[in-house]
DNA sequence: TAAAACCCTACTCATTTGGTAGGGTTTTAT
DNA sequence: ATAAAACCCTACCAAATGAGTAGGGTTTTA
């Protein structure tokens, strides 16, 4: 499941991708029209910046928009971003890889349909984008 | 993620499978086979056996067995008794199904995506079975 | 008839989730 | 130049979840 952040940042990443090229977005503006508490709202925005998806401006008239055209970031690097990995196990995930004990890959049954269902899942995930949300 | 118990689920079941008719399989030899705390698996394994994927035979020579041959018991149903919904949003669940507040389903693109994710998903986990952990 | 095996309740500890509170610091339009 | 607007940072907190432990029943059946 994903979760409240991470529905939040689609949330907020939406308005802002209806609003693209139109001068930067008020967090309290963001906080308000989607309802989502704004110090957390806050957070979400920071680490999404950080991570080089928006960009923001300080000072009046500031705020956040989006750094590229929303066509252009997609919606598996939102997710690895505020919510982690999007594999079902440890051991088949791309980004977030961890070896698991106790089982050998070459041999597990369950590490082979976990990577059928990370590949049917990033199929989707990785080439969709911001554009697919509004 | 598939939590541990999931995992400790799998490993079981696949223990189970490769011991379909052979008679009953005890905890302990489990839990020490496939290095799972005893108690914890004993948990799980009540769990199966409630939901009907496993039935059990008490005193001596007892122990756990699948209920039917490991073909008929799929990968999704088992996720779903001891982790939950498989989908990752609420919206967009079958069999945990919550509606989402301040989101209309109908033009959300949110929930549209996740919908193409779990039929992804599904297509896989509820076609295959314990049969192709062995 | 007692050992073997299943069943049940309750507790615990650590981590994650979903926030709040409050106070800076920087910018920039006026 | 300055104050209002906006961003940035630290710390805290409560509830839920995850991952088990402990310990004592109860039921079978060889």
């Amino acid at each position: 499941m994903l979760s409240k952040k991470a529905q939040y940042a689609f949330r907020a990443l939406t308005h802002l991708a209806e609003n693209y090229n139109k001068g930067p977005v008020l967090i309290s503006e963001m906080a308000k029209k989607k309802r989502i508490p704004l110090k957390f709202l806050e957070n979400i925005l920071l680490e999404l910046k950080k991570e080089d998806i928006l960009e923001s401006k300080k000072g009046r008239g500031g705020g956040y928009y989006l750094k590229e055209h929303p066509s252009k970031t997609y919606i598996a690097t939102v997710i690895r971003i505020v919510d982690g990995p999007i594999s079902l196990l440890p051991c088949v995930s791309l980004y977030f890889y961890q070896r698991c004990k106790n089982c050998n890959e070459k041999q597990c049954g369950l590490h082979d349909m976990m990577k059928d269902v990370r590949d049917a899942t990033l199929k989707i995930l990785e080439r969709r984008t911001l554009k697919d949300l509004v």
